[in-house]
DNA sequence: ATCGCTTTTTGCCATATGACAAATGTTTTT
DNA sequence: AAAAACATTTGTCATATGGCAAAAAGCGAT
């Protein structure tokens, strides 16, 4: 939980009383590798916190073909924004990559929380425009710069992520097919 | 003024009193083509709302390669957000595309509304994170398209925008040299 | 209408990446 | 340990896109 206390309080102050009351609400839970936080079709109704592991977003193209858009590593909110905001139903999956351990929160406990603790909707508000605003920044180098340049951004944007996550997944981020992450790493070395 | 009210009402309500106090806050501004709203190396320092024209955000590669990432039209906040919110120098430019009709706040109207207003920073936040999300689903297909599916998927994203801005930009946009985004056309038509 | 400037289109060739298939390597199951 | 299942690498060939340069088209000023 001291993790999450503390990536809490780099985006605002909180008193104890606020942060025990926060905390009461969070419970530990484990999603074994592959399986999902959340699912297309169905409509989001937690927001977690990583603790330990990496989670993805995915979808699937018209094409059938299955599309990673985006991973959450450690010490970082997982939430399917989208959905769970305006309660619609969601496009994509948020899969475990690995085993992981995250806190998790029910929307419903959520937004107690918003409406009891004065200043935590600020502070959440900061948290999602810094998470979207690196999403986009992330993803930038995926248009106009070739696969190898986009690789090597990768592996500065999400230092962590790189070995721990299979090639398939990873080209299809890069938007590139697996053989040509292949040879890419290949060439590298 | 109409239509940033009009805007703004789509994401919470507020009295009158209230809106005619932004109002007092809010400035008419021409923006000739070409010209910057905001520019890399300077600190944002205005919310701005699109009336009439289209301005694009515009950073310059390692290369010297001028790459547009984003485009907004009429009805649509534009801000330097990173900079803005953080008060640091910007690496982006906000530029016209065509002659601009905009409306303008000064950050510290902006801020002063924020603490004035109850309920203006939860409006201003939906209104944030909206944006931030259309815009990472905007560039989505960006990535994992080929180039002709990517160009008519920004027609679909951006219809009032593809007739009215050069070639040059949209194809930096794309991802895709000129010359492609020319034959694309060539081939669609 | 003509000139000068910018933007867009076209042509030609080079190359990065895709598609598909086979080979190799790795992990899981029995 | 062997077999099976899955993941990664490699080979071959096809093709979309890039690089560069020239031609054509558009546009504003005179």
């Amino acid at each position: 939980m001291k993790e999450l206390v503390n990536y809490i309080l780099q985006f605002g102050n909180l008193n104890q009383h606020q942060i025990d009351l926060i905390l009461t609400k969070a419970k530990e839970k484990e999603i074994k590798k592959e399986d999902y936080f959340s699912e297309a079709g169905k409509i989001a109704s937690e927001v977690g916190f990583i603790i330990d592991g990496i989670m993805r977003v995915c979808y699937y193209n018209n094409k059938g073909e299955e599309i990673t858009k985006y991973f959450i590593d450690e010490n970082n909110l997982v939430v399917d924004l989208e959905s769970f905001d305006n309660n619609i139903c969601s496009s994509a999956y948020v899969q475990a990559v690995t085993d992981c351990k995250i806190i998790v929160f029910s929307k419903k406990d959520w937004q107690e929380l918003l409406n009891t603790i004065i200043g935590w909707d600020t502070i959440v508000h900061k948290i999602i425009s810094k998470a979207l605003m690196q999403k986009v920044a992330r993803r930038s180098p995926l248009v106009s710069e070739d696969a190898t340049t986009r690789y090597l951004s990768f592996m500065e944007m999400f230092p962590n992520v790189i070995n721990r996550i299979p090639l398939s997944y990873l080209a299809s981020y890069l938007g590139i097919t697996q053989s040509s992450l292949s040879r890419i790493r290949k060439n590298i070395r």
